[in-house]
RNA sequence: CGGGGCGUAGCGCAGUCUGGUAGCGCGUCUGCCUUGGGCGCAGAAGGUCGUCGGUUCGAAUCCGGCCGCCCCGACCA
């Protein structure tokens, strides 16, 4: 074959074909990996195992902090800050955490230009456990100090053998609540408490239906009493864990000595939990809900609900067309939505809508002169391509109507799925036997059993 | 840590077997054209071919070392 003719064949092919993601059914893996590049949700960076989050990507974890972080405060917590770097020797205090992190953690050994000596180093936080705890044993006294209710936003590092974009990489953004109590019921209470948010979290804004359960005791954080989670079930028929919440006894206050003086006057150990989401959720919500075409966001997540596509052709028409599609941007807006306008003349029409879908816009307004000629608008729907000829006037509430709906209807439907490969087993080897089956969602014994 | 793949323009790749002027598509920029499902034409910019060394008159290409990334597996709090 001449060059000639291998240039001619790469020019083919590339045309179409390369447009297309592929297809769930061919290649899940692949659709995932590329659909995360397509979407413009994260890029690869030349940092092994991390992850680059673009505007697409980390508009969706801003909702979601927002979302979950009022959720918190309604629940009677509050933010605050501790350092990245902790103490190697924090970590060695609990013997099963340091157990289970030593492998994942990030080191540092040198500073200011010159080596740290042993016994100084510092390691990027897996987690905060240890050295919110240093705080956490100079704030607490009195049982009038209890409960303490501490939430953290932040990056944490464990060194992962193999990531994936969003699922697990090396670094990982989340938020950790912290928090002390005086009696194990309270603390018990506190962790099943937390589940249920995480879980009205996932329903009500991912409309991602969830399984909560005990994890097993393999499965439990190194260093808890007893470990809870959320599982959600991904269109490959695969459980995801999203979200955990654990209750930590006593175990970390007596290394650090976090103590009150009880109403009796005698020196108690606080009784601890802590509860954790990250961007995994962002991985679990292309999983739960994107299709062929691209990604599909929940309009209560969704980076932008409605772009308004300009069509027509030259000044004439385009500029009429254009007042008109301002006027109800702003309207738009004004109700809550976030709305981009695409007047761009060199794409042509199909090329944008093919390239909204797959970033995601929930929905897609076209207006042109025949629209105005009639005083309407098109708007079609992401998630079901779901299209309406719309009188002008009834634009906006009609796309209010049609993300209620679409929210409602990711909900039904990804419920739908979950049910339709989901069933009941009676013993853990039954389980397992089902599994090998690929039907992977599975609750025995009050207990999830995932693969992730 | 095992197995595989890859490193050439911003992105995706061909060229490497068989050493001889650095290529293609997309994207970007200019101009024209076009606009209801991934338009068209013309022109332009853009690369010490991952890195170090070796062989050679000559290396993206052959040989050796190193670095990095991706995929599969093991692992996964």
């Amino acid at each position: 074959m001449s060059d000639q003719q291998k240039n001619q064949q790469n020019q083919g092919g590339k045309k179409k074909n390369d447009l297309a993601l592929p297809t769930r059914e061919a290649d899940f893996s692949g659709w995932y990996n590329d659909l995360v590049q397509r979407a413009k949700l994260a890029d690869n960076s030349d940092v092994k195992g991390c992850m680059v989050i673009r505007p697409n990507g980390y508009a969706i974890w801003e909702h979601m902090q927002k979302a979950l972080d009022g959720m918190f405060k309604d629940t009677g917590h509050q933010n605050a800050y501790f350092p990245m770097l902790i103490p190697e020797e924090y970590l060695e205090r609990e013997k099963d955490h340091v157990a289970g992190f030593k492998p994942q953690l990030a080191v540092v050994t040198h500073a200011g230009g010159s080596p740290l000596p042993e016994g100084h180093r510092y390691v990027i936080r897996p987690t905060s456990e240890t050295i919110i705890n240093r705080s956490f044993a100079k704030w607490v006294q009195s049982y009038r100090d209890l409960p303490l209710l501490i939430n953290q936003w932040a990056n944490v590092m464990r060194w992962e053998m193999r990531t994936r974009m969003f699922l697990r990489t090396s670094e990982f953004l989340w938020q950790e609540g912290h928090t002390c109590h005086e009696t194990q019921g309270d603390a018990q209470e506190e962790t099943l408490k937390m589940l249920d948010v995480y879980k009205t979290f996932a329903e009500d804004y991912m409309a991602m239906p969830v399984m909560s359960g005990q994890k097993t005791e393999s499965e439990k954080f190194p260093g808890a009493d007893s470990t809870y989670s959320i599982e959600a079930m991904m269109q490959d028929k695969k459980a995801l864990q999203a979200g955990t919440s654990h209750n930590l006894g006593q175990n970390f206050a007596k290394m650090f000595e976090t103590q009150y003086q009880s109403r009796e006057g005698k020196k108690e150990f606080v009784w601890q939990t802590s509860w954790g989401v990250s961007t995994r959720l962002i991985g679990a919500l292309i999983m739960t809900h994107s299709d062929d075409n691209g990604l599909v966001v929940p309009p209560r997540l969704a980076p932008t609900h409605c772009v308004i596509v300009i069509i027509g052709k030259g000044p004439d028409e385009r500029t009429k067309v254009k007042e008109k599609a301002h006027a109800l941007s702003a309207e738009l807006k004004k109700s809550g939505l976030s709305v981009i306008i695409d007047d761009d003349e060199s794409k042509g029409p199909g090329f944008k809508f093919a390239e909204y879908e797959l970033r995601g816009v929930c929905l897609r307004m076209e207006l042109g002169p025949k629209d105005l000629e009639k005083n309407q608008c098109v708007l079609v729907r992401r998630d079901n391509r779901q299209k309406e000829f719309v009188q002008l006037e009834s634009a906006v509430a009609k796309a209010r109507e049609m993300l209620d709906g679409m929210q409602k209807d990711l909900f039904t439907k990804a419920k739908a799925f979950r049910e339709a490969h989901t069933f009941e087993v009676n013993s853990y080897d039954e389980m397992k036997a089902k599994a090998e089956d690929g039907f992977l969602l599975a609750h025995w014994d009050g207990s999830a059993e995932t693969e992730a």
